[in-house]
DNA sequence: CTAGGGTTAG
């Protein structure tokens, strides 16, 4: 009868002894790649002229055609500024901001963002916070962390929300120790209170770190201060147990949400289908579908892009197809993942038709925002002498900046292709060239 | 303002 005594912290506490996530190596990041190859310090100069690596050449002129480039689309953005209806439109922006960021043009960033102060959105905190966040994804914390001290002079309303846009701009940047600083010494001190996004975050933050004590201190800190963790709490936690491939202390924890009448959505399943598939579990990969929906919930793209990414590993591309094809009867839209994973595949297999078929649906459906996933179709059509074929997925997939030193040519027909004349603003159209926003 | 998948090779 008496669970009183019982908190969630204790019972957490029981599953995580149970399973010390610092031991459990996770998934490898590409930062321990790299500091791999800082030890190789052969050429220390490469790193810093990152060429595309085809053409060793990478002449002055095409380096000052780049920059000039570069600063028309800047200028050009910062017109498109002026409109207090492009301003609003968040995806422009991070959209923008992503293609600076991928060109490591950190100055250019801050350069632009330095800009929106210039408009009277920036007393809003909304705008104030989409631009910390932009700031976070650029891996610029710092830059976030002053615009916010900035706030009070700016005439800007700062509360306990633009505080947590902070702290998530640390977390992004996947700086989990300074984000905890910022934690534990800024509400206190500017009289803030933390609420459950901000706990959410911090344990997001120590997830990454593997830290399974700190987590278990955040959850106590968020108990003692009569806040209930939520949905997004056990997902965070569900996530990271399964991408460990920690079953069954994931399976408990999954319990204890229930337990707490919280009811597992999409997300949950998913980060249990993820695991199983990333382990070849197929099988009960599909036991746990036929669950969720008795459950009520439908299987989305992430469902199936768990199972392509599972048969990926082993180069099966039978089942990859197939559960592409379901995926589409299932009238579910294919994304990115899904055509990152699959083109290169297909492409692999030898099927080149096939490959083209699918690079053609892709960006029918404007999927474009990885162009490497046709690096290798127009690799292969190139080799084979299908330049025309090549030149045409270029064209109607806008990418002519990626895949030039394959197609010289396409410099002489940089013109508007007949295909898309200005279909809404040409402004914007120009900026965002071969644009998504699906992520 | 907080929880997702993948990506990058010679």
């Amino acid at each position: 009868m008496s669970k009183v005594g019982s908190s969630l912290y204790t019972r957490l506490h029981g599953i995580f002894k149970a399973a010390p996530i610092a031991t459990v190596k996770p998934p490898k990041f590409k930062s321990q790649i790299k500091s791999k190859k800082l030890v190789n310090k052969a050429k220390e100069s490469s790193a810093s002229s990152a060429s595309v690596g085809d053409g060793v050449e990478s002449s002055n002129v095409a380096e000052k055609t780049k920059s000039t480039d570069l600063t028309k689309k800047v200028e050009k953005f910062k017109r498109s500024c002026e409109t207090e209806s492009f301003r609003q439109t968040h995806g422009l922006y991070s959209a923008f901001i992503r293609r600076l960021r991928e060109a490591k043009k950190f100055s250019v960033i801050d350069e632009v963002l330095q800009h929106q102060k210039k408009y009277e959105d920036i007393k809003s905190e909304n705008f104030v916070i989409r631009i910390m966040l932009l700031y976070g994804y650029s891996g610029m914390p710092e830059h976030a962390h002053k615009l916010f001290d900035e706030m009070p002079e700016l005439n800007c309303e700062r509360t306990i929300k633009s505080f947590n846009a902070l702290l998530s701009a640390y977390v992004n940047s996947r700086k989990v120790d300074e984000a905890m600083k910022v934690f534990k010494e800024l509400p206190e001190k500017l009289g803030m209170t933390p609420d459950i996004v901000t706990y959410n975050t911090m344990i997001k933050a120590l997830c990454r770190k593997g830290s399974m004590e700190e987590i278990l201190s955040i959850l106590e800190e968020t108990e003692k201060n009569g806040i209930e963790p939520d949905m997004i709490t056990f997902n965070t936690l569900l996530e990271e147990f399964y991408r460990r491939d920690l079953f069954a202390e994931g399976d408990r924890i999954w319990d204890l949400m229930k337990s707490k009448n919280l009811v597992p959505n999409i997300r949950s399943y998913n980060s249990r289908v993820r695991g199983l598939t990333r382990n070849k579990k197929f099988a009960d990969g599909i036991d746990l579908m036929d669950v969720m929906r008795t459950e009520g919930i439908s299987p989305d793209a992430h469902t199936y892009n768990a199972f392509i990414t599972g048969y990926r590993g082993d180069e099966n591309l039978e089942e990859a197809l197939k559960w592409y094809d379901e995926m589409k009867e299932k009238r579910l839209i294919p994304d990115s993942v899904t055509y990152c994973l699959l083109i290169p595949l297909v492409c692999k297999k030898g099927e080149l038709d096939r490959a083209v078929e699918i690079s053609e649906e892709a960006i029918r459906r404007k999927v474009l925002s990885r162009p490497n996933m046709f690096r290798p179709v127009i690799e292969r059509l190139v080799s084979e002498g299908k330049i025309e074929k090549a030149t045409q997925i270029v064209k109607d997939g806008k990418l002519q900046s990626y895949f030039r030193s394959y197609l010289p040519d396409l410099s002489a027909g940089k013109e508007k292709t007949s295909s898309s004349p200005a279909a809404s603003s040409p402004v914007e159209a120009d900026l965002l060239e071969d644009e998504e926003s699906d992520d």
